[in-house]
RNA sequence: GAGCCCGUGGUUUAGCGGUAUAACGUUGCCUUCACACGGCAAAGGUCCCCAGUUCGAAUCUGGGCGGGCUCACCA
């Protein structure tokens, strides 16, 4: 029998294995409909991963593990990684110390590529080590030329189908990134800002109309007050005289103007926000920009050309006051929305940018919501409120130069647009030219200069997992995938993308199911942040407590439920996988000479039939909390089985025939029960500790694997519920014993005795008849005699 | 301003119609025979508050209070 060494190190362990599952490619899958698929998310390259990615990434590996045992291996279980776009543009200036704007825009795609290819061996190192079961012999980098081509693809598919458009129209703008941004990157910042009542006049009268923004009055297209408001409805059809500027601008009536805000009279300006947007449409407004693409003011803003908007703001409060114009100012605070990457206060500039509609498609969105399983199911109502909430449909295209190229060139002549063919993916429209368009006309072509955002692309990773640029049969036939795990910080970009993008190209959801997890916080509950310097290093705990352990305490968390980390909950995962591996050694050692049970269930000790009981009950939770994304049921069964039933009672009670027994038959039933027992607790235990329960199970004896034992317990069949083996005499006998025990126990611990001390006789007085364990329960025990009778539960002990 | 989630011993948490689960921590005892990273035992809870439904509520309903998150508010 080989015997379990006594010590177990994850240091060592952990690593081998994960070589192990790598080199036998475990993982590797090829999917078909039958397969379990997972849309894994692509994490962000950027620098390392942290202890809320060292969580979720451990729950996604949950499901592939159980399901993988559950399916024979048919499990598809890719992993990417996203590095294009904004995020990485930022990554690469600060790791490289440049600036995107002073280079070339083939030196830093190329300087892009190159940090990327450094960055990138070191990152998904971190995935690995914490054992997740990926099939990394496929990952893909949102930036390859396998994404690319998918991306490219589904804009193609969706301009051919009228569902993208260009449009010239006013785009929420970071005038720092210098690049349209959408409305999913707002972040709402509080801040301070000074609440002006400017005197704007009209014919001669002074109209008093109040303003955080000053710098905008040069901007300034209309005044506008509420229909219903009888102090200014006198100014119908007349003009106002705009401050500092001087220019005459119409009074306008809008519903949307609050008469209890400020003075109840605004103005309007292209474009200070949204609501100037609309009033800009609504009342068919001149356009009078007075912003750069970089945030500073020009020339239609007079003597505040080239301040920044901040510089301007205070000048023309200063030039406002020197006037005599400014009537009063209080000090508010007032939410802005900043974009989220930089912090940048968005702006709204009139450019030409590229859009795929969502605005009219509201009905279709949130019916598609329908048909997706949510896991929590609450979770659902963020999508439906983001769709109920869209003001603008997804704008796509970028300014910047590290992303994926729009697969378009523009007529100089004309304007025609002219799209790439899909045989030619991927393009880059400033190397390539269509294959539609005729030689002789290229030089009438110019390349279109945006990128797509970073999300139309992270959109379409079902599509690059699947392959659905190289057979977009065979990938369509694989959709909607099983599941798409996720946390809820990124239902209103990548879920609702993901669902926009295949809704739009194939008709259908794109996954059955979606498993929401939640985010680490401090103890405190509070958000974990770089700035606020309460991260976790996931690194450290691993080499501290080992990647099971914070797999382990990652089991612990609802779907959906923020945990709060305290290092010391680590210890618990530790302690589990060294009780695990001393109880599989005694295990192991004790089944020695064991040849099998040589008789029917029935003729199993007592005892054994309750354990095994136990078992099936336990293997039928297990099972059914996987299959309903509820790992943290799991997880509980299991330690109640393992330390209580198990360890702290079972291997107790069957010592004595394991190590005396009166003949081998019982010492045989014991080790049948016990191996079993084993087994199962492994397999289930599998999907949390891969790595520990790996190790352990190469020491198995391989005989007693139904259809013999795996290469690896992650490709063995997962237990099955066995019916036969619940057995409710047994229980109930076995739930007496144990009371008998437990109350043995507190006479020995109250009189300071060793739990191995010997006791004298026992009177058990219990509902179960408790002869059929009589032996095991005097071993146990260590009682000189024991005494049975039916009734009410009572002990003495003599 | 609106929505969602949560509120159980010092901390984290299970249960979600019959006064409560476990871990960590605390205290005491126990080391030949898997494990002191262990075992046993003890102390510690008006299950946020109020009202209602019910024979009975931590659990259901309504109303508060507190915390977290999300959306809106940007003149």
């Amino acid at each position: 029998m080989p015997e379990l060494p006594k010590d177990y190190d994850p240091k060592i362990a952990e690593p081998k294995w994960e070589r192990f599952w790598e080199e036998q490619g475990i993982h590797v899958h090829e999917p078909t409909p039958q397969s379990v698929t997972i849309d894994t998310p692509p994490p962000t390259v950027s620098g390392r991963m942290h202890i809320g990615h060292a969580s979720s990434y451990a729950q996604q590996d949950f499901y592939a593990r159980f399901h993988r045992m559950r399916t024979g291996g048919k499990v598809f279980f890719p992993f990417g990684t996203d590095d294009n776009g904004l995020a990485t543009e930022r990554l690469v200036e600060r790791t490289k110390g440049v600036k995107s704007s002073r280079m070339s825009r083939k030196d830093f795609r190329e300087l892009c590529m190159q940090t990327i290819r450094e960055l990138k061996p070191e990152f998904v190192a971190d995935w690995k080590r914490i054992g997740m079961s990926c099939d990394f012999s496929r990952t893909y980098s949102t930036i390859d030329h396998r994404a690319q081509a998918t991306s490219q693809r589904s804009f193609l598919d969706l301009f051919r189908k009228g569902l993208v458009f260009r449009q010239e129209t006013p785009v929420s703008w970071c005038p720092l990134c210098q690049t349209a941004i959408a409305q999913a990157e707002f972040e709402n910042v509080e801040m301070q800002s000074t609440f002006n009542d400017i005197a704007f006049s009209c014919e001669g009268e002074p109209l008093v109309i109040a303003t955080t923004r000053p710098e905008l009055i040069p901007a300034v297209v209309a005044i506008a007050a509420h229909p219903d408001d009888a102090r200014y409805a006198g100014l119908a059809g007349k003009k106002a005289t705009v401050p500092l500027s001087g220019h005459e601008v119409p009074i306008v009536f809008d519903e949307k103007v609050e008469m209890e805000k400020g003075t109840g009279i605004m103005m309007v300006s292209t474009f200070g926000d949204k609501d100037d947007v609309e009033k800009w449409y609504k009342h068919s407004l001149p356009l009078r920009v007075v912003f750069t693409r970089d945030g500073k003011l020009n020339a239609l803003a007079g003597r505040y050309e080239g301040l920044t908007i901040k510089e301007a703001r205070k000048q023309a409060l200063e030039d406002l006051k020197a006037q005599g114009l400014v009537l009063q100012s209080r000090q508010i605070t007032h939410a802005v929305n900043v974009h989220e990457r930089c912090g940048t206060e968005i702006e709204f500039l009139k450019t030409p940018q590229w859009y795929i509609r969502v605005l009219d498609r509201k009905e279709e969105l949130l019916e598609a919501a329908n048909g997706i399983a949510w896991h929590p199911p609450h979770m659902k109502v963020r999508y439906d409120h983001w769709v109920e909430n869209l003001g603008w449909d997804w704008c796509i295209s970028r300014q910047r130069s590290f992303g994926v190229p729009f697969p378009v060139w523009h007529d100089k002549r004309d304007g025609t647009i002219h799209v790439a063919d899909e045989s030619q993916l991927p393009v880059d429209p400033f190397v390539d030219k269509p294959s539609s368009v005729p030689q002789a006309e290229w030089e009438h072509l110019e390349p279109e200069t945006d990128v797509m955002d970073t999300w139309a692309t992270s959109s379409v990773t079902p599509q690059i997992a699947l392959g659905w640029n190289d057979d977009p049969e065979r990938a369509e036939r694989l959709l909607p995938m099983t599941v798409r795990p996720q946390a809820h910080d990124i239902i209103r970009t990548w879920a609702f993308y993901t669902i926009v993008k295949s809704l739009s190209m194939h008709g259908t959801v794109p996954w059955r199911n979606i498993a929401i997890s939640g985010f680490v916080t401090d103890p405190h509950g509070k958000k974990m942040s770089k700035s606020k310097g309460n991260v976790v290093a996931p690194q450290d705990m691993i080499e501290k407590y080992s990647a099971d352990a914070i797999r382990y305490w990652a089991a612990g968390a609802k779907l959906g439920d923020d945990i709060p980390y305290q290092e010391k909950e680590l210890v618990s995962g530790k302690k589990t996988a060294t009780k695990l591996w001393n109880a599989s050694r005694l295990a192991l050692a004790s089944l020695e000479g064991y040849a099998g049970f040589d008789g029917a269930h029935a003729d199993l000790e007592t005892a054994d039939r309750w354990l095994l009981g136990r078992l099936g009950a336990l293997v039928a939770a297990c099972t059914r909390a996987f299959e309903e994304y509820d790992h943290t049921r799991a997880k509980f069964a299991l330690e109640q089985f393992f330390w209580n039933d198990l360890c702290d009672n079972y291997l107790e009670i069957v010592k004595g025939r394991l190590y005396e027994p009166k003949q081998p038959r019982e010492r045989a039933s014991a080790q049948f029960a016990l191996l079993n027992a084993l087994e199962t607790v492994l397999k289930l235990l599998a999907p949390f500790m891969p790595h520990v329960t790996e190790e352990i199970y190469a020491h198995l004896p391989a005989a007693d694997e139904q259809g013999g034992k795996a290469r690896s317990i992650h490709l063995s069949a997962w237990p099955l519920a066995q019916q036969s083996w619940r057995d409710e005499e047994a229980e109930r006998v076995g739930a007496d014993m144990v009371r008998v025990i437990e109350a043995v126990r507190k006479h020995k611990s109250a009189k300071a005795m060793s739990m191995g001390a010997p006791v004298g006789a026992l009177r058990v007085r219990s509902p179960a008849d408790l002869s059929a364990v009589k032996a095991d329960l005097l071993s146990v025990t260590r009682a000189a005699s024991l005494e049975w009778e039916e009734g009410e539960f009572s002990v003495e002990i003599g």
